[in-house]
DNA sequence: TAAGATAATATGCATGCACATATTAACGTG
DNA sequence: CACGTTAATATGTGCATGCATATTATCTTA
């Protein structure tokens, strides 16, 4: 059914979010206690409170104790937005996948990341370069340095049958990480990595992760030319 | 205190967080049912339930009735990345902000946008170019599009005074929208706006945004060299 | 009057219970 | 044995209640 049932806390978060939308309750203003609104819906103040939970998850209400509920004056712009493993992005839009690592060795840890990666600075990375095609057109280009503290089984695979990528994900779960997004100029290498002519933009994406301290994996992924990142908000 | 107080619902769930990252819960698996946890952690199953939901929703587990709760093969690799005011943006990295309004006209849609817009067709809607500036040094340009009909007070606006960006935020909430980011080259007249040499390669940001079915804006906006878009995950 | 103690209040959270719902497993029946 | 029916089960949700906690308002007291 379509209709807001109203006494269930999606119901009722969707009879709130309307009236939000509607201007009925203006930004920054005050919307009534969870128990006159569950009063109001007939229902318990526990399903209220779930509502208003959600959307104040969502960034639309703030929540105070005390202070009460009101309306956010900036409605927050949030998106979510998925990074996939490539493998699953290319065959999710119909490409069939491979990839071919270019470069594969052991070497310090370059200057650059020094300070990202701030532990183990002795201790050799391991680096490799990846190209991942769709339907044998390359799609990404892939540099990545591994933390072999972190994943010491990296040192004796190859990364030619499973990328890097995936047996990371699989293999040494990450806690938390800092993404970056940027724009990159086609430089002579990559030019022809990615069959777009010097100079071309190319979207970028760069990315640590690390288990609680420990880095993992430092990447950078350049896009082949007209590559989109997209996600609904 | 930092240990884990393990019978709130945060404890509880930093305690089977921490089984899934030493893999202990192996991905793919199932683990206990919630009766099963809160009888471990001796809590009420409705606590455990809040645990195991929270953790749902970050993707890390997948629930299905009847069939349990099992570990995710593939741990999410999701985003939020916010999306602020350039305002606001400009000003959180300590910058003063200004923006300067250089061209504002009606005009029918551009068939480019005909399949986004899909309604009103035959409305003139509202054109305008912006500069955005931080320390007086430019920041980001945009073009946007704006549907008189989902905000008909937009047509007696300048937007010099306050930004359309910052206006539709406050004046047109919009329900739900599409937002895709890519890389550009500066051509001659972006060169010249963005203080940036013919052919950098610049991130851009491309959004509409829709109040139900009812489409309010699409705005272009394209950052000025070296521009990062960051957030953590 | 200013500063500190105290009360009031709205949200936050835990509990125990009941019932809903989706999904799987077991069971019969042709 | 195949197929449809039924039962069992794990999660999903709602309710009533009680207490916790943060924050504001009020009341004391020097």
């Amino acid at each position: 059914m379509t209709l807001t049932d109203t006494n269930s806390w999606t119901g009722i978060r969707e009879v709130l979010l309307r009236r939000i939308h509607d201007r009925i309750w203006q930004p920054g203003e005050q919307i009534p206690h969870e128990a006159d609104l569950a009063e109001e819906f007939g229902c318990a103040r526990t399903t209220v409170n779930r509502a208003l939970r959600d959307l104040a998850d969502s960034g639309l209400v703030v929540r105070k104790r005390k202070a009460g509920t009101r309306v956010a004056v900036n409605p927050p712009q949030r998106a979510t937005l998925t990074i996939p493993i490539i493998r699953e992005e290319v065959e999710s839009i119909g490409g069939s996948y491979r990839h071919s690592v270019l470069e594969r060795d052991l070497r310090p840890l370059p200057a650059m990341l020094h300070g990202a990666f701030q532990v183990s600075l002795g201790e050799d990375v391991l680096f490799l370069k990846t190209l991942h095609f769709s339907n044998e057109r390359p799609y990404a280009f892939e540099e990545r340095y591994i933390n072999l503290e972190a994943a010491p089984a990296a040192r004796d695979l190859s990364f030619k049958e499973v990328s890097a990528n995936e047996w990371l994900v699989h293999n040494a779960p990450y806690s938390h990480g800092d993404l970056s997004f940027f724009a990159v100029n086609a430089d002579d290498k990559l030019s022809g990595k990615l069959d777009a002519a010097t100079g071309t933009a190319l979207f970028a994406m760069e990315r640590i992760t690390w288990a609680g301290d420990l880095p993992i994996t430092h990447v950078r992924l350049i896009f082949a030319p007209g590559y989109r990142m997209r996600t609904e908000i």
